[in-house]
DNA sequence: TAGATTGTTAATCGATTAACAATC
DNA sequence: TAGATTGTTAATCGATTAACAATC
């Protein structure tokens, strides 16, 4: 239990050091999101209203979650789009770059490839694999798809910190082996695949089907 | 408040008529994702540990979720995976067949239209919109791809209850102002746009760069 | 039977919310 | 100043977990 002075170190600090809740990091990348979509539409600050109407997060809890780190907003104002979104980078710890190894040259992996959604977020795809022989060597925007032998020589080299599949469900798990041994410990997982990795290793599997029975159960009821 | 009587015939029929908490009916579809693919792989009984190893919930709280609409599991054995599969169906109540337009011909719809992650969970995709002259007529897989100015009948002749928005940012707001004037309550939003609709429609926007924001943080810290 | 796993309890913890003074 | 919105409190509600008897 912490004493009041410790409390109020906590507070004045930014609760340096200490973990986040899983529920207020999940949070935090959502209101990232939106913040940096409304910076490009030119907004400049933003309530916490605002906020709750995009993500469907309660307002009064935005506003607990963004002050548990420090005086961000004004009163009778909002938030500042810009400084908003460095304050929770910082409390995030992403502020940097981060290299991606993307699988799969098919349809999927060239909309990953080609879109924004990951680059805004300081993502960058810096590999392209397929098994295809008839797909290495082609380009898919400023890359050139590469044959998967070079994987492990590529993640080193290229401080590689997640890979995502975007592969047939049967291909799924032999490139989640090799991407574990290169020592690869984010997988993205856009197949239907279960797959089978140590602890150490994260595996998200992306469920597009999942978030569509969650909004038709509330609109069927 | 719910007298004693009440509380046990609530049990016995499984919560008939209660609305589920948006936490049960999340999770519910998560275990429905897993059992979908865990049936393909021919398992046949799956343990509530098994249930937690793949969609990261507390097997305790597995077990819970479930228990409270039956007694689904046989101790020392674990859950019939078809079983649990109907009996959560039952519970969501999205046993049927959904029908889905799907709205952009690009590389993303086209991954889209020809995945089995929508097929799999019963939705069905009945019609293709392009905005690109040049893509209309075209075929993807069974379907053609149509202009959007027959989206008000054909949603209404192949009584469609879903929009997907594969398409650019900047496409999006408009079509999703077409989807609500044709009757549309869920707009399933792939693009950064952050869509304004009336309160009765629900968009969900989705967010692979959240996913693997927060995938990152507990990787970095 | 012995081992495994469910169903359920009881206790704790964190999320959620309404309300409102502070203040821009 | 008047209106708006934050920061914060206090109370409630639901999620989470460990533990274990029941039982397949």
């Amino acid at each position: 239990m912490s004493s009041m002075i410790e409390h109020d170190a906590e507070s004045a600090l930014g609760k340096v050091g200490e973990r986040l809740s899983l529920g207020v990091a999940a949070r935090l990348s959502r209101y990232l999101q939106v913040l940096t979509q409304a910076k490009k539409m030119g907004k400049e600050t933003i309530s916490s209203q605002e906020l709750s109407d995009y993500t469907h997060v309660n307002s009064t809890q935005i506003r607990r979650d963004l002050s548990g780190f420090g005086k961000f907003g004004k009163r009778g104002v909002g938030y500042n789009v810009d400084s908003l979104v460095s304050q929770i980078r910082k409390i995030l710890r992403t502020s940097g770059q981060h290299n991606i190894a993307l699988f799969g040259a098919g349809h999927l992996g060239r909309a990953i490839a080609s879109s924004d959604i990951f680059a805004d977020h300081g993502f960058r795809v810096v590999a392209i694999f397929d098994k295809d022989p008839a797909k290495i060597g082609e380009a898919v925007g400023p890359h050139t798809v590469r044959d998967t032998g070079a994987l492990a020589q590529i993640v080193e080299e290229e401080d590689i910190v997640v890979g995502v599949l975007a592969v047939p469900t049967a291909a799924a798990q032999s490139l989640a082996d090799d991407l574990v041994a290169a020592g690869v410990k984010i997988i993205f997982n856009y197949s239907e695949a279960l797959l089978q990795v140590p602890p150490e290793v994260t595996v998200h599997t992306s469920s597009p089907a999942v978030d569509l029975l969650y909004a038709l159960y509330f609109y069927l009821t």
